[in-house]
Order: C-alpha cells, then sequence, then structure tokens
DNA sequence: CACGCTAGCGGACACGTGTCCGGTTGTCAC
DNA sequence: GTGACAACCGGACACGTGTCCGCTAGCGTG
C-alpha cells in the first residue's frame, strides 16, 4: 500500500514540476506539459513518469484545493440540513470550477481513480457523507453515489464563460432536485 | 440565410470527404482527421476548410441519426404524456450515445451552435417542444431550455463503457425528476 | 571507499491536430 | 471561346502529446 519511496532525485523533480505547473496555473497560463518540464529542467520523460496524464498532474496542483473542499462538507453538515448542505456544497465547487477549470478534472479523475479502487478517497467520503446524510433523513434518494453526482456536475467544465451566470448555479438546482427523495 | 452555393469540385470534395468518414466511422475505427483527407484524395486544408472542427465533421456524418432522432419527438409527443415523452426520448439519445460516441459530439454542438446563432435549429426545436409540452401540463419545471437538458446529459459521454449498464439509465431518471416541477 | 545494481533520467521520435499560403482551376462576363 | 478573378486546393509546417530506450547516477552492500 505504502510507495516504495522515491529516490531523492526523482522526489525533488517531482516537486519541481508541481511547483512550476502551480505557477503555471496561477499565472492562468495554459498548461503545456513539455513546456512544463523544459521549465522545471527535466527531461518529458520524466513528467510523464510522474504524472502518467494531465489529469494526474492538475490532481496534484489543486490537490489541495480539492483538500479544502473536502474539508467544508462537516462543517456544512454540522450546520445545515442535509439538502442545504449539499446545495452549499455545489456551491463551493461551482465557484472554484469557474476559476480553476483544472479543479474539475482533478475531482472528476480523483473521484473515479478512488472509486475504482474500492476506496472511497477524501472526495468521495465527503460527498459519500453528504448524501447519507440526506438519505438517513429521507431527502436524498437512496440510490445515488457519489460518482453519479461527480457525472451530474461535470457539465460545469463544458460551460462557456459567457453563460456562467445563468445556467451553472440554476442548473445546480436541477441535479438537486433530481436527487431528492421522491415524496 | 442560403448558403452562397459551392464550386462544383468543392462540393465534390466535401461529398467525398462525408463519405470517407462515414465509412471510418461505420468500421469503428477511429477518426483521425489527417488520414479522412489522405483516403477522400483530398489535402488537409480542404478538410478543415470544410468542416473547421472535428465536431462539425461528426455532425453532418451523424446528421441522419440525429434527424431521425429528432423526428421521434412529435411522435412519443402524440402517444405519450409530455414526461414520459421526454423519458422515452431519453432512452432513444441514450442508445445512440452508446453505440455511436461521436452522436453525443454532435448533438451539443449543433445545439449550441444553433442556439447562438438564435435559431433554434431542430434539435433543439425537439427538445423544446417537449419541454413545452411539459410545462404546458405542469409538470416540467418552466425554467429550463434545451441547452440546459442537453448539458445535463452530457455525462452520457464520459461514461466509461463498463458501468454504461449500472448508470446511464439510472441517471436519466434522476435528470428526468431533476426537470419535473416542483410539486 | 569502491562497486554494482537498478531506479530514474531526458531527449529523440512518432503521431495527430490545425494553420498558412503559393499555386491551380472553376465560373462568369463578354 | 477566352480572359481574369476569386474561390478553392493541398501539402508543408509548427505545435502539443505521449512513448521508448540507451545512459546516468543514487544508494545499499561489503
Amino acid at each position: 500500500m505504502s510507495e516504495p519511496r522515491l529516490r531523492a532525485d526523482a522526489a525533488d523533480n517531482r516537486a519541481r514540476i508541481v511547483e512550476v505547473a502551480r505557477e503555471v496555473v496561477a499565472g492562468s497560463e495554459e498548461l503545456k506539459l513539455n513546456a512544463i518540464a523544459k521549465r522545471a529542467g527535466v527531461g518529458q520523460g520524466t513528467l510523464y513518469r510522474h504524472f502518467p496524464t494531465r489529469e494526474a498532474l492538475l490532481a496534484e496542483v489543486y490537490r489541495h484545493d480539492v483538500e479544502e473542499l473536502v474539508a467544508t462538507a462537516p462543517a456544512l453538515l454540522a450546520e445545515h440540513d442535509p439538502i442545504t448542505a449539499l446545495a452549499r456544497w455545489f456551491e463551493r465547487l461551482a465557484d472554484y470550477a469557474r476559476v480553476k477549470r483544472g479543479v474539475l478534472a482533478a475531482v472528476e479523475v480523483g473521484v473515479w481513480r478512488d472509486l475504482t479502487a474500492r476506496s472511497l478517497g477524501p472526495i468521495g467520503e465527503a460527498l459519500t457523507a453528504l448524501l447519507d446524510a440526506g438519505r438517513a433523513a429521507g431527502v436524498v434518494r437512496p440510490d445515488v453515489d457519489a460518482r453519479d453526482v461527480i457525472l451530474l456536475v461535470g457539465y460545469l467544465g463544458r460551460l462557456e464563460e459567457q453563460e456562467w451566470d445563468t445556467r451553472a448555479r440554476h442548473l445546480l438546482q436541477v441535479v438537486l432536485d433530481g436527487l431528492r427523495a421522491r415524496p
């Protein structure tokens, strides 16, 4: 289960890649992988070994943000009824997704990776907690899981900037209604 | 409104490109654009002039299927109540989407193109008809349009083959419930 | 410290996409 | 028919992605 521990230079390279990637997305330049490699002073091979896909890199870059997002779930549940908590959580997700497009991809890949590994993983746990609470209260339909929800809100990633204001929040509401238990 | 009419050779090339593309997708080979160009006996420039994006080509390739899909909407409305009609239409869409992945992209780009051109276009009209009927009967929420729905069902395009059976239909139901008018 | 084994390196390469532009060829007016 | 002009052609090119593999150098051992 525990990683075989990286060699010193490898860990170094990995860290430098992530750092450069973070700078790049922070400057809202687009993420060109071989450029990242060059700027990090490593070959492409190195980059691709550490992060087999673009999403893997994004997942690492946004890990902090994702963890932040995950952390809000319990707090929301403590303060609100399950449906409201879920709604609020969606809003947070939307806020992230708007500014940092990559975060959505990171979440998607994360949930998928985790679910197939049969361990929910942080995001899965957060979402599952929200869903479970709703189910327990009889306000969320019993037949949906974290992956389902992620699939549904995935439209956020395909939204054009200009239609964000009119559609993002609004469709989140539609999704939420779909997740409710049918009376 | 009417296209300026193509030059003879241009029309010819265009037709041949589409034909080849159709063969390729029929053989379930993947669509490599420059390969299409070569097999159609034209340069890439020509291909890209006729179809600026991959989606544009797919839209043409699947136009027939899409029109078929569109045509079912009135029939469904005549036979069923609006919600059932919408549900059935979703199922058709899912059937297409499963077999011909490209059709989803074609629908998405079509709806988007049409909506921005302020003329709904065939798919938009079909969906709008379904939604309107539901609205009129008070069973569909009044604040959603065709683009909204397409965005929501877009998850079909990101579904892994293996999870299709467990999730596709099921999530369609969730979306449908979300589209219902709140009692 | 020296040695060897192997994890890790990194850049050349193969491939797909999409653009650009000099040359060609339909088409229409006369 | 013929000329001229625009529409159209097509392939070279620039770029990004992802793979592969011969070489390098970190790290544990004696």
